[in-house]
DNA sequence: TAGATTGTTAATCGATTAACAATC
DNA sequence: TAGATTGTTAATCGATTAACAATC
């Protein structure tokens, strides 16, 4: 079904694909061409073939794509399918904020616990969980088949938790910790560095200025 | 200085140089070569050269480079020398999450105004500032001599915002929003999709099951 | 001067686009 | 069947890596 190394760049597209038939899904829509898409997306057709030929064959020639068949065949290389136990780490304000927004629900990934190591924090309401001390991670990783960590604290601690992770040999690390984390490849770690996007943002704004 | 246009992939590394760089001035180290520089950043020292080389010699033959002008002159390039005044629309989760997130303002970052629609959430207090009705923006924008439109919002409501942004003649636009916002190519807009990098890593962490 | 390391050119690799035969 | 559009191969483009002359 799925080659054996589909490449980066590919698989980093594929969430806005995603997103596109989602709308058109919404929009009633029953079949698109990948001519169509490409208009609507702003890439070239041969790039949305190309692309969705990695996985196999969704379309029909003289037809198109089915927009519903196509959405949830994304959604199953997505993993989108399966059920995901989170546990967020660090309970700062960008943790509580991730902690109650919705819309990772909708997609299957919960919340199941919420971590701090601050004496002020653990113990406090977040959502409908309990803030836990840092300590209890590993034992309530295992004990609630938690399969990503949510790493929302300062490089310091995310460095010193990451190992702990590792031993409990969790799956994925979702790191907004600005620092590259050491782990095993087996271990795949998505990052997000906000302050690396605002520098690009700031990088563009200046670009074309003397 | 700079060649006339940079491609993507090279400015998206150069907030982790920057970071890298700053570890290393950190650590109180005066130079290095790019060898060593790729064995800490896992990248090749051809790619580095190549890189820092785009936008002038930095380095000296049989040297290497100097860390702490290095660290200046990367900063320079992402613009890190000049002030940044932001505005936050959507006072939710997310966009408290960010006013209250110091580390911007010690590269430039300052939060001037944070704005909502919604009658519950304006005038309440978030860090030193009261949360203004969305309707405001423009005037705002135009007295606080503002560069930055940070989208903490709904799809929905991001697009009509965008709009109001574009006729303000914002510089630059960081959107959270999980839409692809419609605005010209002199208001650069930089994308931070959560959920998209929230199925990426869904994606590799079933990539390799059967 | 000799050793080290850059800056830069050339070679390789991979990703995108174009083209078109296959086929619904 | 004729028209449309995919799946796929070939051509192009761009990015990465290797190599080495320049030079500090």
């Amino acid at each position: 079904m799925q080659d054996k190394n589909i490449s980066q760049v590919v698989i980093s597209r594929l969430p806005r694909y995603f997103r596109y038939l989602g709308d058109l899904k919404d929009e009633g829509l029953e079949r698109i061409s990948s001519g169509e898409l490409s208009k609507r997306m702003n890439v070239t057709a041969s790039q949305i073939r190309q692309d969705f030929n990695h996985f196999g064959g969704f379309g029909q020639q003289g037809y198109g794509y089915n927009v519903n068949y196509l959405y949830d065949e994304i959604g199953k290389i997505l993993g989108l399918d399966k059920r995901h136990n989170l546990v967020i780490i660090g309970a700062g304000n960008l943790g509580q904020a991730l902690a109650n927004y919705m819309n990772f629900e909708k997609r299957g990934f919960f919340v199941k616990g919420i971590f701090d190591c601050k004496e002020s924090i653990i113990g406090t309401q977040v959502r409908d969980m309990k803030v836990k001390d840092t300590s209890e991670i590993a034992s309530f990783i295992k004990d609630n088949n938690i399969d990503i960590a949510v790493l929302t604290l300062p490089k310091q601690g995310a460095t010193e938790i990451a190992k702990v992770l590792v031993e409990c040999n969790i799956s994925g690390i979702w790191n907004f910790a600005h620092v590259d984390l050491d782990v095993p490849d087996s271990i795949y770690v998505e990052n997000v560095h906000l302050s690396d996007s605002l520098m690009k943002l700031s990088f563009k704004i200046h670009e074309n200025e003397e």
